[in-house]
DNA sequence: GTGAAAGCGCTAACAA
DNA sequence: TTGTTAGCGCTTTCAC
């Protein structure tokens, strides 16, 4: 393996100064420089990473931690992560939690990302006040997607407007018993985002001067079959729901498999309506609010490399914008539906 | 940050016992262990990968490169790889090429893996020749997942055989004039899968005496919008095919969204079958021919940590099974339909 | 079973 | 603009 050495005999200059050089820092005449870059060309020179990180103290590597990549939404935003970091000559380390305590326990817990990545990524988790503690001890540029966590860097939308968009979509189509498929508000991977948009669907029922029916609101682990599920029984009441909010478009594609099962048709007999604009959501023809996925996690690495170069940076709370876009999975309540 | 030498100074040992410990190697008392495990632990010592990965030339950890994560069967094979690796303490680090031509020469051209990786698993691309010499000059165990490369460690379905099942189940129905809609047998994104999968298509059609019509084979490129084009087009022909099989599920779900724009209905006026058992595939109630693909990324990646442990290791090629999944896509071909 | 010492390949002061 | 000189924190002979 030919290292700076060998590149700095081959030109008879120092490696400090070959250095230099290939790193494009300044106080490099232009003919050194082209010198040093022709040789190490030729010499197929290949930087260590290993190396050049224990002299400098920078791996030039971010950690992504997320719940489970074969999630869209999840991929997506490491997609776009992954694109600006790799501008920058940053690599990516995907942590993948895939749903497991314990992974997501070694992540934080043991100091698995201590000396390892320069700055992290962590999509949709809202770290416990104990890893909170940990993340900063890293003394790293940390950024939350998908959370709100006051007082940390953060990427995310307004979920409460959000669903707060869905639900008044569906009122102003004529419904007033709406059901709503949610998910756990606190527990192993823990968002902010459920209870945020239940709060949504909430107050936009009060506004409206519909009692809400806790006998409405389910959860479908923010899954397909558990948002399947969930529709299932909402759907099975007799005094069922004339429409259905899930906070996730994978559970609302759920809930329409479960009006499929009961017989139901969408939207005439039962209106579903989601969050994300999912990439399968136009092939379901389902009506839900988009959100910009890939984008944030493009702002999200822009935001750690913006601190990683900038040493008296704050931590900014970016939030994107959502825009309903109406398919065919919502309509006007029939005079009979919905009792 | 506490290193080494302050866990070593702290039990009166040397840095190289007590690294020999940290490690579990042999030759260390199980007294002077406990003491270095405990000191460490009470210190807070965490290892440098850098100064680790300098000293030993090993990085523990592996390059995944992808065509696209956003896609559920790469992001379930990256699932499946980051499970295992993660089990042995290896890192992965992931490259995104997005369906990007300048990623991918980034990628195999510049020796962006040397030094970084111990190993590499590529998913679904078949290096050019220029390509594989670059990837074998770096000396270190590759294996590709989804793709044939004689000589080289692959994991992956037999595409042919599971073209071959498609079809058959197709002709088995009765079906004569049989639609296929697949990729480009080469380009940037460079599979072996469309062409394997186009010739067991192609195969079958001929043992059943149907001659086949290439009117009746179109390019999908891989993706729900490709095959629903696709499919239109095959669907509006005067001597529209009663059935299509689409080389991936991703293709079929485009199809059948094109058949219902078309007013067909499936599976009364056409047949529509696919590959892989995507996770949206029962929600369409699409027949389709399943792979395991989350087994796939734990088997290669199990394939690079054995390459890694054994020098004297070859390259094996593993084959998954696949199996035929009848949904409700497929039925048996109507007298009046495909003429 | 343990230690001394020599690096691994680079960066970063500090000089010149 | 360039060079000298120390390390960065670990692993790995080779001794003992």
């Amino acid at each position: 393996m030919t290292s700076i050495k060998d590149v700095a005999r081959d030109v008879e200059m120092s490696t400090a100064t070959v250095s230099r050089a290939l790193r494009g820092l300044a106080g490099v005449s232009g003919e050194t420089r082209a010198r040093v870059m022709e040789s190490a060309q030729r010499l197929g020179y290949v930087p260590s990473p290993s190396a050049a990180g224990l002299a400098s103290g920078q791996t030039r590597t971010v950690a992504v931690v997320v719940p489970r990549v074969t999630q869209w939404f999840f991929a997506a935003v490491v997609q776009g992560a992954e694109e600006v970091l790799r501008e920058s000559g940053y690599d990516l380390l995907l942590y993948n939690l895939a749903g497991d305590a314990s992974a997501r326990h070694r992540v934080f817990e043991t100091s698995l990302l201590t000396k390892r990545v320069d700055a992290v990524l962590v999509l949709s988790l809202k770290p416990s006040p104990d890893e909170r503690e940990r993340l900063s001890r890293l003394g790293r540029p940390v950024t939350i997607v998908g959370a709100d966590m006051p007082g940390w860097a953060t990427v995310r939308i307004d979920d409460r407007e959000a669903a707060a968009t869905a639900t008044s979509h569906l009122v102003d189509l004529g419904h007033e018993r709406i059901g709503y498929i949610g998910g756990a508000t606190e527990g192993v991977l823990d968002f902010t985002a459920p209870s945020a948009r239940l709060t949504g669907y909430r107050c936009v029922l009060e506004k409206a001067g519909v009692e809400s029916d806790p006998c409405l609101e389910a959860d479908g682990g923010f899954t397909i079959a558990g948002g399947q599920e969930a529709a299932l029984s909402l759907l099975q009441r007799p005094d069922r729901p004339s429409a259905v909010f899930a906070a996730s478009d994978e559970m609302a594609i759920g809930a329409l498999r479960a009006a499929r099962e009961l017989g139901l048709r969408v939207p005439e007999d039962v209106s579903v309506v989601g969050i994300d604009d999912h990439e399968m959501a136009r092939y379901f023809d389902l009506t839900t609010v988009a959100q910009p996925v890939h984008e944030q996690g493009r702002v999200a690495a822009t935001q750690v490399l913006a601190a990683l170069a900038d040493d008296d940076w704050t931590p900014e709370q970016v939030i994107l914008p959502t825009e309903l876009v109406v398919r065919r999975t919502t309509a006007r309540r029939a005079r009979s539906a919905g009792r």
